[in-house]
Order: structure tokens, then sequence, then C-alpha cells
DNA sequence: TGTGCTTGACTAAGCGCTTGTTCAGCCACA
DNA sequence: TGTGGCTGAACAAGCGCTTAGTCAAGCACA
């Protein structure tokens, strides 16, 4: 049973495109450094459009935000359910991880970065989503230990570099450079398998 | 008799009162997020001193990335000359580099986070520096893998990794919690051994 | 030693402009 | 004709930065 698209299509297009120049600017300028103007003009709209379809500038922050954590959480909770031994699962993990960072590194900048900007509420929202991010690499960290496939002396320690690894590459990843995003991470879990300590394989 | 000691007794400690009040401004709500009246208040003055020991806000910023940018640099090179094998000098080098952005990780969130904001001119002498130190890290790696010490099949992925791993330090860091930048920073230095596949030594 | 001039750090006030946001009204479509 | 996305114009607040001026300390000369 259809039911909206009954109507034009463009009031979400227009929505999608102030999303989409939001992202852009955020990335790139960061949330203070964009203006609403920088928005709009980017979307072809006026400045007040961007109220017809959010509260606040900070909305739009939140949004992305929210989006791209529950992204990334979903991306880690699937990779880890991948059948297979530990270190199967490692690489998985953060093939995928890695992957998500670089293809959409403009989002993952905004997601890793501007979270000072956020208002308190949202931010403690955020934070635990990304907790739980966090449990799920130190998870996959610990089931290789506890298995006897990792031999590596600081499992916690290990989680934080993997972690860093994947966000990082928002930050220096561009478009058009030596490594496309899947290469880079088949690279990756190869550098994950040996900072964990297990048997190289594959 | 003086009336009231309002005069500040030497310029400049006022100066490095400003200096370390727009650090800690622009690492916490980053550069735009920051206000002139920010800063001035922070350093216990009116807005207007500023502008006697800056030329302008992006000035104060320039200032704390040349400054933090110029002694990564020479810390990753001092730690390079070390005495030792490859691996001596890799565990140095990480070692240095990991203690400086947990140590300072104020100043290095400035560092890593905050070029976007930097005036053309000074983005351009700042990216100079950024390239030199990874071309350090490069040949840190590259130095273990000509000697045959490292076996790591991708020598530039290996460097970008160890660079993220420090880089990202600035970030999550903070303190008082589990690690001082000291412990962290020799764990790391385990993790760089395994990440470049050298033999564990030590 | 006292006097007048110079220097330079610092402030109170505020300038011109930009910011995020609002709202009455327009217009295309139901 | 009613509805709702969208705009032009405007708002108060806040921005980076400038200005005119105060004041303490240093200097040269008597």
């Amino acid at each position: 049973m259809t039911t909206t698209p009954r109507r034009a299509a463009r009031p979400e297009e227009t929505r999608d495109r102030l999303y989409a120049a939001a992202v852009e600017a955020f990335a790139t300028k960061g949330f203070h450094g964009t203006t609403t103007r920088d928005i709009a003009a980017a979307a072809g709209m006026s400045p007040a459009a961007l109220y017809v379809h959010h509260r606040s500038k900070e909305e739009i922050l939140y949004r992305i935000s929210r989006r791209g954590h529950e992204t990334t959480l979903g991306i880690v909770r699937s990779a880890r359910a991948t059948p297979g031994d530990q270190v199967d699962r490692l690489r998985a993990v953060v093939r995928e991880f890695v992957t998500y960072h670089a293809r959409a590194h403009t989002s993952a900048r905004i997601v890793n970065y501007e979270l000072a900007a956020l208002a308190p509420e949202h931010r403690e929202e955020i934070e635990t989503l990304r907790h739980a991010i966090d449990v799920e690499m130190q998870g996959v960290v610990r089931d290789g230990v506890d298995a006897g496939l990792f031999t590596c002396p600081e499992p916690r320690v290990a989680a934080a570099a993997l972690l860093s690894l994947g966000v990082d590459v928002a930050r220096w990843y561009r478009d058009g450079g030596a490594w496309s995003p899947e290469t880079l991470a088949e690279h990756y879990a190869d550098v994950a398998v040996r900072v964990v300590g297990a048997p190289a394989g594959r």
C-alpha cells in the first residue's frame, strides 16, 4: 500500500539536499565555522528553508551525528556476527570499520570531531552510542584472547589502537588517493591481525 | 604607598596567560567556537588586551599550531637519531610521539584538528611541517624494512597506521585515566613493533 | 632630587558587520 | 479554497576588532 508519494517528491528532496549540504559544510569548515546561510546557499535555498525541516542548526548536527553513530555501531555488530573463527571476525570488523570511515569520510569526520558542539542532552545520547562501539571492539579482542588465538599482552591497548586506526582514517583520507577504501581496509585488516598477535593466516 | 597594584608585573606573563587561555579554549570549543572575549576573560583581561600581543585571533591559532608542529617534528627527529638498531629507533620514535600526544593532548588537539581555520598562507606553512613529520615516520619504517628487520608487506600502510595511533591519542586521551602518558607510550611501542612485523626483542 | 617627556601595556566603549532565528505573506498544487 | 513548502525582510544578540585614552615606569637633563 503506497501512501505518501502521491504528493510531489519535492519536500523530501529539499530536505535531503539541505542535509547533504550541511554534511559537506560541517565536515570542511566545522559546525561553528558553518553558517545557516552557507548550508542554505549550497542547497539552493533561502536560510529560512532550513527551519521548515529542522528546529535549529544544532539539530541538523545531531541528526547527522546520530545517524553516523548508529550506522557505525550496526556495521561493527554485524561484522562481528560473521561466520568463522576469532581472526576472521577481527578481520571483518576492522575491514568494515575502515571501509566505512574511508568511504564516508566526510560524515565520519563530523561523527568523530564535532561532539563538543552538540547540546548537552544530545551529547549524552551520542556518548552512549560511542561507548557501545568501544565495547564491541574490546569484545572482539577479548574473544580472540580467550580463545588463545591472540597473544597481545594488553588487550585494552590493542582495542584502543584498532579503534584509533579506523577513526583516524576519517581525518586523513582523501578521495582519489593511493588507496581505495576497500584496499586500505584489507591492508588494515592485516595490520590488525599483527596488532593482536594472531597467526597470519589467510 | 601604592593605591592598588592593578598593573601586571611582567608583560611576558600576560602574554603567556593569554596564550594558555587560548590553547585551553580552542582545544575544548574549537577555534570558531571560541570568542576573543572567552580568551580574554580566562586570562583575566579585557578583549582589547589580546590585540596588544597578537594581530588577530587567527594569528594566535597559527602560533599555537606552529609551535606544536615544530615540537612534534623535533621530537620525532631526535628520537630517530637515537643509538641502537632499527627496532630500537622505531620504539623510541613511537614512544616519544605518543608521550607527547598524551601529555600535551590539549595543544595536540589544536595541532591536529584545527588546520581548516588557518589562513591560507599559514596553512600552507603548517602543511609543509606536517609533510616533514610524515616523511620521518615513513623513513623509520623503510629503514627497518631495508635492514631486513621489519617484515610488513606494505610499509606505507604501516607508517600511516603508526602516525594514526599517535595522532588519535590527542583526541581520546584524558588526564587521570587508566594509563599515564609514559605507560601508554610503552605499550604503543610494543604495538608498533608488531605492526611492522619485527622480532619482539627487549 | 625633582621635572617633564616618552613609551608601551592595558581598558572602556563601541563600531560595523554577521550570526541564528522568526514571521507575514506568496505561490503551486490539492 | 485550503494547505504547506518556501521566501524576503528583519530581528536581537553577539562577533572580531578599533579607538581614544589612562596609567606606571623609564629616561634625559637640571
